[in-house]
DNA sequence: CTGCTAATTGACGTTAGCGTTAAGTGGTTG
DNA sequence: CAACCACTTAACGCTAACGTCAATTAGCAG
């Protein structure tokens, strides 16, 4: 099932403005093949911009998401030994952020369960 | 040890910039005391940046933190049943959405990771 | 008093991430 | 052919979150 999606098939699909997309584009984030003026989105870009969403849900920026996806896209096979060593320290760091993230987010979790059961304490009482 | 503190004492120890600080309290998330016309910050001041900070770091907007402050703030004796309700059916939407959060950094960590072995095989193979 | 340092308010500048016209192109439908 | 889509580019607009600069004030050192 190849199928290519319209600009219009694919905002709908994914919860996003047409405006969005080319917006993306225009950032550098995605490349899609034209049909005469006309952009035409394969399975492939659609799960780009799932990645995309899914970054600026993490709070990231399109130009730290565009590095991270660059990260993703790296053809690694001709890439110099140097060249990989710097890409494997910048995932390491990626990865150490996000789990920094996740203890802020345990911690929020903690504090919002404290507050709910308060909540539920007085509701309960009366 | 109720030491307070100048502003720029505070921004050095938070790592932000006095310009911050006091653009935080125009958005009502501060109320320093003062003295004559100066700030000054107490331990609860610095950990109300703190917890802005984390905010940010989630990807929240002040606007948005400035509410989940609110609900930590809040003083939930002299509340309404209905109110109360309304304040923890919001706790437990926010509390959804910080799972969601964890899920995805979750799939992140786990790309980042076989980015990494991949990386790490072709280092070792040479 | 002079000069320096740290603070203040106010105003304008900047970047990101889109929204919103405007103006035109190309394809189908009746 | 006209009318109506869905699409295009280009350009201006807008909000958030500060940065930056200017003008002023207060305290202390020499």
């Amino acid at each position: 099932m190849n199928q290519l999606l319209t600009i219009s098939e694919l905002s709908d699909e994914l919860g996003v403005t047409a405006r969005t997309i080319r917006f993306y584009e225009d950032k550098q984030l995605l490349k899609p093949q034209r049909v005469g003026a006309n952009r035409v989105y394969s399975y492939k870009d659609k799960a780009r911009i799932k990645l995309i969403l899914r970054g600026k849900r993490l709070g990231f920026s399109l130009d730290e998401i565009r590095e991270y996806m660059d990260l993703y896209d790296a053809d690694l096979d001709p890439m110099q030994v140097d060249q990989i060593r710097f890409l494997l320290s910048r995932v390491q760091l990626r990865a150490e952020a996000l789990r920094k993230q996740q203890q802020d987010i345990q911690e929020m979790l903690g504090e919002l369960a404290g507050i709910e059961s308060e909540c539920l304490s007085i509701v309960d009482d009366k």
